[in-house]
DNA sequence: TCTGGGGTCCTAGGACCC
DNA sequence: TCTGGGGTCCTAGGACCC
């Protein structure tokens, strides 16, 4: 028995959030622009149908803009979230089971209502009468087939937003009719290999040998050829999993030419990592900073620096960040002096994340005074771990105690010139 | 001159998504 | 002159180990 996957998502979602509170804004042209008010990153169906494309560049718009009366925002990420929440919440009211995919779409388990068009159709009206968001309907299979029944409600007002594609006639029948481009998973680069050998339908995708999908792309298009056939290969997973990195990252007005400014930048970039990681209950194993130059511009000399350090102890202190990044940036920055490069972009990046809570135990720092006795931090360790727990004593670590997790029995290393003097 | 057969781990880069 | 930001997953290839 197949079991009914649906996905709702909102339709120009930042724009529905705006219009929630300026009903001005109803049946006119609205844009949102991206962090730095850069280019258009949601555009109404006015918008669109005035051939403002997405991301396109706020400058190249101006006109249009102008010439139309096109409402623009600077976006609201806060706003967003929020009423991101309370439609899930509407959601929660039709299903029990829901994974959150974006912003703005989420799969819901359908399984076990009998006609699941008038179940969508309520869940519809109920999100659009409490939150005042519209969203759209497709269900099936997979996700794969949900996404492509959600995409064509979208393009095709008969189905009054919610297509039910259980069906094997109907996909049959609609599939020859989707590009094979606009499928999910389908991105620029594969859909010129798979044109390359003739195939430009989803219903032809469906049909090709998995060893030619495999070879052609990798195992990411044989799992799209899976999931057109109706075999799920994509997992529903109600639990968010745990995230594996962060990034901070911004565009500069100006060029910057010299160190401290660029620092300032890195230091503010690496401040907001900070708190978005004690904001998620996190600390991070190892920061990347990365500055380059205006790659629009070839004319121009280019320089792209990147340095990444390990954080040990691992942390979300911005103290310990910023440090680190300052370290990074200086290591990168470009030995040749002769040359003055304009660095348009930096960012911070974050990986190796784990939850506060996870984190591998600091039992004793050689450069804290107050740190532990080295018995004092044996104690610790076997009451928390118990007899299993190995301690060891080895040059591979800089300064800290610390459980290594990819052992199989936990063991905490050491540097032997730092251990302490035991009376 | 010949040149094992496993492994693992790490990194860079590509592709895709919202 | 201007041209976003934040993620995930996959692969290939090198280093290293026994």
């Amino acid at each position: 028995m197949k079991r009914p996957i649906a996905i709702s998502d909102s339709a120009n979602f930042y724009v529905s959030a705006e219009r929630i509170f300026d009903p001005t804004l109803k049946n006119v042209p609205v844009i949102v622009l991206s962090n730095n008010d850069g280019c258009a990153v949601a555009r109404s169906d006015e918008a669109k149908a005035l051939g403002i494309k997405m991301g396109e560049p706020l400058h190249l718009i101006r006109d249009k803009i102008e010439a139309h009366g096109v409402r623009v925002f600077s976006s609201n990420y806060t706003l967003y979230g929020d009423i991101s929440r309370r439609v899930v919440e509407v959601y929660e009211d039709f299903t029990p089971n829901v994974e959150i995919y974006s912003i703005d779409e989420c799969f819901l388990d359908f399984t076990g209502f009998p006609d699941r068009t008038a179940h969508a159709r309520a869940m519809r009206a109920a999100v659009l009468r409490r939150i005042g968001v519209p969203v759209r309907v497709g269900i099936a299979p997979t996700k794969t087939l949900a996404k492509c029944a959600n995409d064509i409600a979208k393009r095709n007002p008969i189905f009054a937003g919610v297509l039910d594609m259980m069906d094997d006639a109907l996909a049959d029948w609609l599939l020859p009719m989707v590009p094979v481009g606009d499928l999910w998973g389908v991105g620029r680069q594969t859909e010129k290999k798979l044109h390359g050998v003739g195939i430009r339908t989803a219903a032809e995708l469906r049909d090709m040998p998995l060893r030619q999908a495999r070879s052609l792309g990798t195992v990411v298009l044989e799992r799209t050829v899976l999931e057109l056939q109706g075999e799920p290969c994509l997992s529903f997973d109600e639990v968010e999993p745990q995230r594996k990195g962060m990034a901070v990252t911004r565009s500069a007005g100006k060029p910057m030419t010299d160190f401290d400014t660029l620092f300032q930048a890195i230091t503010a970039h690496a401040t907001r990592a900070a708190e978005k990681l004690r904001q998620h209950g996190l600390v991070a194993g190892t920061l990347t900073v990365f500055f380059h130059t205006n790659r629009h511009r070839m004319d121009r000399p280019q320089y792209a620096g990147s340095r990444s350090t390990r954080m040990t102890p691992m942390s979300s202190d911005t103290f310990d960040l910023v440090e680190a990044a300052r370290r990074c940036a200086q290591a990168a920055w470009p030995k040749d002096q002769s040359r003055a490069f304009g660095f348009t972009k930096a960012g911070v990046l974050l990986d190796d994340l784990l939850r506060l809570e996870d984190r591998p135990l600091t039992l004793f720092d050689a450069q804290n005074p107050k740190s532990q006795s080295l018995m004092t931090a044996l104690d610790q360790v076997n009451q928390r771990f118990g007899k299993k727990t190995m301690v060891l004593a080895s040059e591979g670590m800089k300064r800290s105690w610390k459980l290594r997790s990819d052992h199989k029995s936990p063991r905490y290393t050491t540097r032997l010139s730092d251990l302490p003097v035991v009376r």
